[in-house]
DNA sequence: ATAATACGTCAGTTATGTTGACACAGTCAC
DNA sequence: GTGACTGTGTCAACATAACTGACGTATTAT
């Protein structure tokens, strides 16, 4: 019988590099979303915010249901969440002119200079790793990250422009 | 004056790599936590849960204190999300020895088969992730991602044993 | 002996999500 | 044009996972 302890055994070494993945992404994800967390709740507003915040800006014109296909979550769920926004100011809402039916979303300046004040904390920590790793490894980053995401979501971020996106995911 | 039209600006290049790193992190986060979320909810339990049965399969032993820090959250929080999982059978607490204060947290047989559960699909994604993107992009992936986190919480991931991190953040 | 630590618990609150039901306006297909 | 479907909003009730603040007990450290 061989013996096990000095046996290398490759089904171990592969399961501890993926749980080290894991562990990356929590640990990665919980840093990335404090700062802007503390920031928003100074304001009376959360993470979920922050996220409608951001997809609406970079997304100009976005509707609410493909706001609803990013986030994930139920209408009456946003619902809350973006009127808060409407009522503070941040975003406004038009009726859509193709289709009537559609309020199409866009940040005021007053959104989009607290958009900037938020994501600028996840933008200087985005930098300064890209910097610190180098391109390659920003490479590997990308791709890594792609290949975690469902397949068919994509060809939305590789191809499309930003402001396309979301009304290409139909 | 410059036709700003034909000008390459690199301010908006960067901005734009840097959004699409927000993206991506955001994007294959909710792909990677929907699977479990799914499960687990069919056992009556939340992602909160999943967290603890994950760190506590990581570090056998580690104390409840040992593991707020990891998590970030309140021990009221943690409280209500691991007495769920102590009356449910799938983690025993026991008095340490070297400190009788500190109560010492492992997975039962059965939440070792919940955790290998939960976990799969988390591993199998990462898994497929990292045989599409080859090795190089695997370094890259754990660089910058170890790049996002905060500078203080790094060294516990490089080099520490799984077994000891936690001990080691005190 | 006193202070600090590890853990637990009670009570109340907030943020963010869920289901289900219903309404209305506008568009599309026939 | 009528009927079906779609986009949006809203009401109500509920679940989960976090929070703050206060207090208690056992144990360890100074």
């Amino acid at each position: 019988m061989t013996d096990i302890k000095t046996m290398v055994n490759p089904l171990f070494l592969r399961e501890e590099e993926l749980r080290r993945g894991i562990e990356l992404l929590f640990y990665a994800y919980r840093d990335f979303t404090a700062e802007p967390d503390a920031m928003l709740s100074r304001l009376g507003l959360g993470r979920a915010h922050h996220r409608v915040i951001y997809f609406v800006g970079r997304h100009p014109e976005i509707t609410v249901t493909e706001l609803l296909r990013i986030l994930r979550i139920t209408k009456q769920s946003l619902s809350r969440v973006l009127g808060d926004l409407v009522r503070k100011g941040y975003i406004v809402q038009r009726q859509g002119t193709r289709d009537r039916r559609q309020r199409l979303l866009e940040l005021t300046e007053r959104g989009r200079e607290l958009e900037r004040q938020l994501s600028e904390n996840q933008r200087r920590r985005i930098a300064r790793a890209y910097r610190e790793a180098g391109a390659e490894a920003v490479e590997g980053f990308r791709t890594v990250l792609l290949g975690i995401m469902d397949p068919e979501n994509r060809q939305l971020l590789l191809s499309a422009p930003p402001e396309r996106t979301a009304r290409a995911a139909r």
